[in-house]
This record gives structure tokens, sequence and C-alpha cells, in this order.
DNA sequence: CGCAGGTGTGCTCATATGAGCGGGGAGGCA
DNA sequence: TGCCTCCCCGCTCATATGAGCACACCTGCG
């Protein structure tokens, strides 16, 4: 038998009403109620009880600016990470949106990075739009994370990101310059014994904080897919790769998908980046639902900064999955 | 050494709004929340504190039906009554405006009568219609306040309405059949010794629940006003009156007043009027807002049942604090 | 370098609150 | 009528909560 109908007539609704009224918006204790409506405390407590798993009353969380907290707090709490930011925007435009996420991600780093921490940072358009934002930032040494991948509509690249984040930190950069993705292991391993690769390298372990990438392994939806030759594509494809971490390869159910591209690749390995407090990332558009998933499923994203439409997927797929 | 929080940022927005959610959507305790978040409770405490004074959790009052539960408590509270129901509709044709409020008041009426009340009615449309939607009654005994104005346009009188009333009840009827008005003095003091017109007075002062008519000294705005004389109307006008309580006159001031025209009324008394415990008007309209201030304030009138504009508007007077 | 003011935190203790229990009234049924 | 059952109410007692206090830390100033 649940509540809720009206088997109340309209008198006690509007006492119950009025309690709710002091209760809720006047903040009075409800034995102060209680001696007001000349009703015992217990009472008081019932029809509030009950004028709130009825509906009667309704609490809304909201505030003034373009966060959508209601919704990040579900976001966190539904997927069980450590930080969650849904900036609700009507914005469509990608480059506008990466501003306006980066804007909040911008915030949240300013926030949570002390002066403990160790900053890393990998190369990525969303990455790029956050530092663009950054004013201010605790003196704290900054890890480049991976090579750069330039491309022709992206004048930044890692190296300028790092530096310009350590500027403005007052801290240490240890950045290089060096490629995402060679042709071949060889070249790789040649890479990472140069001085600044090596130094950077070093440093991973270190890390407590990093901005990450997010890429759902598809055409348009991965700048290293983009910039991957068709041979490498297919081979991750097929291992069951659903999203690139900056260069770390996540399949669907979560796992960290090791292949001979995996070394083709200057980028943080799956166990460094697993040994990282907080990763967070900046991912946005619908076409990610799938990747952000296999991403936070892998436990090595523990934070996200996204938008509403993206949130609510996310929120949904959750609770299809939970109610099936 | 603990962050350098800057002052709120979107972290510790999100987790207020999670926090806030806890507490308020989930009904956890306090103390919950805090194990849950490694906080200190105090500090939930304060979060939350803070939560609610900066209008980051709104708390609404609604519930599916007509009833604005909001309003009826902030009108029942403003104005000091025992009852008040607001109806939430964007009707505005009288007569279905009647019927809605006839149904809120038939609701309110069935809930509040108990088996020891002894009920009153008044002859007026509003009362008529909320007979009308009556579907259940304690039994108690009915008795006619006010004797019936026949009207062209209406066919029901208050005898019907009695009869009515107490058929549904199960309790005696005590009714009779006599005009509202009379030409002179002598008239209606030969009509009140009239057994049936005698009896019903005899029980005027056992009542406990009454439902009257409540009219603004206004052509248009009060049956009786329309039903009278040039001169009776005047008279009263001079006199003060703003409102007419079936057949009660009181002044914008809240005082009842004496007038040679209320010897020609067949109907309760000022007096008699104020023993009862509860007295319900069914007022609507704009053009009543100061007839029912001045009914309220008379203390003769101490509930309402009405739709929200008129609501608004007395909540506005009285927020203002002056009366006209 | 030391000191005062401000802020944020967690404590104590009196009070408010929740869970569970038993009494008693209303209504159904023999 | 008498009994039974359900539901509503207010009590007890353990727990949660709020107000105020003390302390640590930061910061600006002499």
């Amino acid at each position: 038998m649940e509540p809720s109908t009206n088997a109340y007539g309209p008198a006690q609704l509007v006492l119950t009403a009025s309690i709710a009224r002091r209760y809720y918006v006047d903040g009075r204790s409800k034995v102060e109620i209680a001696d007001e409506f000349q009703l015992s405390r217990f009472k008081v407590a019932r029809l509030l009880d009950h004028a709130r798993s009825s509906g009667l009353v309704r609490i809304e969380i909201s505030h003034p600016g373009s966060i959508d907290l209601d919704l990040s707090a579900r976001l966190q709490e539904s997927l069980g990470l450590r930080r969650a930011i849904v900036v609700d925007t009507p914005e469509e435009d990608p480059a506008a949106l990466r501003t306006q996420l980066g804007k909040a991600a911008a915030d949240l780093l300013s926030e949570i990075v002390t002066a403990d921490d160790v900053l890393g940072l990998a190369w990525a358009r969303a990455v790029t739009a956050m530092t663009e934002q950054l004013t201010s930032l605790a003196p704290v040494p900054v890890v480049q994370l991976t090579g750069a991948l330039t491309r022709p509509d992206v004048e930044a690249n890692s190296v300028e990101l790092v530096r310009h984040t350590a500027r403005l930190s007052g801290g240490p950069a240890y950045l290089f310059y060096a490629p995402l993705v060679v042709p071949d292991a060889a070249t790789a391993r040649a890479l990472r014994q140069q001085p600044e690769v090596a130094e950077a390298i070093s440093h991973f372990e270190s890390v407590t904080k990093a901005v990450v990438g997010l890429g759902s392994w598809t055409a348009g939806q991965s700048t290293l897919f983009d910039a991957m030759d068709e041979k490498a594509r297919e081979q991750l494809h097929r291992r069951g790769v659903a999203a690139d971490i900056s260069g770390v390869f996540v399949s669907a159910d979560g796992e960290a998908v090791q292949s001979r591209v995996t070394d083709r690749v200057i980028a943080i390995s799956a166990a460094q980046m697993a040994a990282i407090d907080e990763v967070i990332a900046i991912p946005y558009g619908m076409a990610k639902v799938q990747a952000v998933r296999a991403a936070v499923r892998s436990g090595l994203v523990n934070g996200l900064v996204t938008h509403s439409p993206l949130a609510k997927a996310l929120l949904d797929e959750t609770s299809l999955a939970s109610d099936g």
C-alpha cells in the first residue's frame, strides 16, 4: 500500500503545506512547528515524511551559473566519479563548446590543484581549450604526458600547452618535442630515449592530477584515429578498442588494450595513468557516449567535464543498464 | 597542507550539490553523509546551511491537483485564517468558476465536518454550487441560516440547498420558506415567529460550522445589494458597509454594521455568526478583494475557498500593510 | 621576527529527532 | 452486541543535530 493518493482532503493537504513551509522554507524545528500548530512533534514528522514521499514538496538544486549542479552530482554519483562538472549550454558548435567546457575545466583545475600536486597534461584540443582559459594555478610541476599531433586546423601543440600552463603556475615544465604516433616501434623507442622525453617520462609516476583527451575509436571522434593508417585502425578495432585516452586504448568493457600499435605511441602508459590520483577528461558530443563509458569503466578516467546532452545520455545509459 | 581552495569553485559547488541531494532528496542524515563523503558532520551542516542561504537548493510545494497548496498555506497564514483553499484555475467564466470552487469547498466540508458538528448553510450561489458537488457528509443537523432570494437566473433556493445537504448527510434539516429580505421590519418580525423559522433560528447558536455567501457592497457583487431598494443601499453605503456576509453587514475595518435595514433581513445575526467556530466563504472575482478583507478582519469569516487571482490580490494587499 | 585579526575546523553538551512499541478508537463481521 | 483487526496516535530511549567554544593556520602589519 503506497501513500501519495488523494486519501487526504484539502484541509489536510493545506495543513501539510503550511507545515512544509515552516519547516523547509522558514527552517523552524519540528518541535516549534508542533507547538505552533498544536500537534505532537511525531505528527509533524509524519506529515513531513508524507509530504516528501508523496512529492508534495519538491526540492530543486540549481544555481545561477552555467553549471548544472544537480546533473553534475547525479553523473558523478551514478558513474562513481571523483569529479563531474556538467555545463548546461545550448551550444552545439564544437569550437564554442570547447571554449565553454575549457572554462569550466580551468576553474576546476584552479580549484583542485594544490602546491603538493604534480600536473600532467596530454595533448588534445579540449585540453588546449582549457589551458587557454586558465587564469591561476598553484605552483606545481607540469608534465607533458603525450607527444603532439600537429594538425592544419590547430596551431597549438602539446609543448605550448605545457609551457603556457607552467608559466602561469610558476612551477617547472617537463616538455618535449615529439609526435604522438610514429610509423614504427623502433622510432618510438629511440624517441623515448631522447633526454627531454626520457625526463618527462620519468616524471609520469609522480603525476597526481592529469587532464587528458578522450576519443571514440571512430572517424572524426579521435584525433589519434584520424592520424593513423588504415591498418592500425583496423587492428585496434578488431581488438575491441572503444576509446583512446590520450594514446591509451580501452575496450568497451574497460580493459586496457595492448597492441603492436601501442608501441608506436609516445604517451603515458595505461599502468602509469592508472596510478594517477585524478584523471580528468573533457568529452563532448553524443558520439562519445560509449567511449566515455569505456574510459570511466576502465577506472583510468575518474573526472569528467562535459555538457548536459552527453551527461544525460550517460545517465540514461547507466539507469537502463541497472534496470535490466 | 590542505587546499588553498578558491572561494567557491565548481568542485566545491558540485560537492555541495551532491550533499544537498543526499540530504534533501534521499533524506539521509548528516552523520551518514559525513561518513560517506569523509567529512565531519559539522562541515556537512555548514555546507548545507550555505546551500540553503545562497539559494542553491530551492524548495517548491506543489501537487498534482487543482489546489495551489503553497498559495493556500500563505493565504491562510497571512490572513490568520483557520482554513484557506486556493484553486489554481485559469477559468474566468463565473459559473464554471463557481463549480470548481464548489468542488473544492465540498471536499473541504466532507473532510472537516464530523458527527459532532452542526452545519449552517446560508443562501448563496456559491453555496449552492458547493452542495451540488457534495458527495458525502457526516450525519449532522443542517440548519438554514438565511432566507432565500429567488432570482430568475437561479432555480435553486436555500430550502433545496439545505434539504439536499441534510438528505446526503443523513441528519435532520431545519429549514424554512422565507425571503432573505422583506420590505419592512414588522414583516420580518412576523416571519421570524413562524414555527419553522423560529425553530431554525433556535438552532443558530448551536451551529459549529457554516458556509456563507460573501458580497461586496456594489452593484453586481452582492445578491442582497441587487435585491434592495436604492434607499436601503444608500443608507448602508453611508454607514460604511463594505461587505455583506449572508445578510450580516460589515464595514471596511471589520466592524459589524447595525442598521434599520438589518431588521428587514431574515438571517443569522452578527453575534450569532461570531459564535460559530468555522465560517467559510467562497468568494471569487477581483472586485471582492476589499469585501473579503473586511469579512476576514471582522473575524466572522475564518475560512476561504477561492481562486488564485483573488488569493494573490489578497496577499499583495496584506503585504502592503495598508488598507483603503 | 613576533603579534593581532580573520577564517575554517572539530570539539562539548543541551536539545531535537527517529525507530519502534503499546494503547485505544473506528469499522467490519459473526 | 461482542469481538477482531487495522490504523492512528503519542510515548521511551538511543541517536542526530545545533550553538557556542577553542584551537590551528593564514595573513598582514609593526
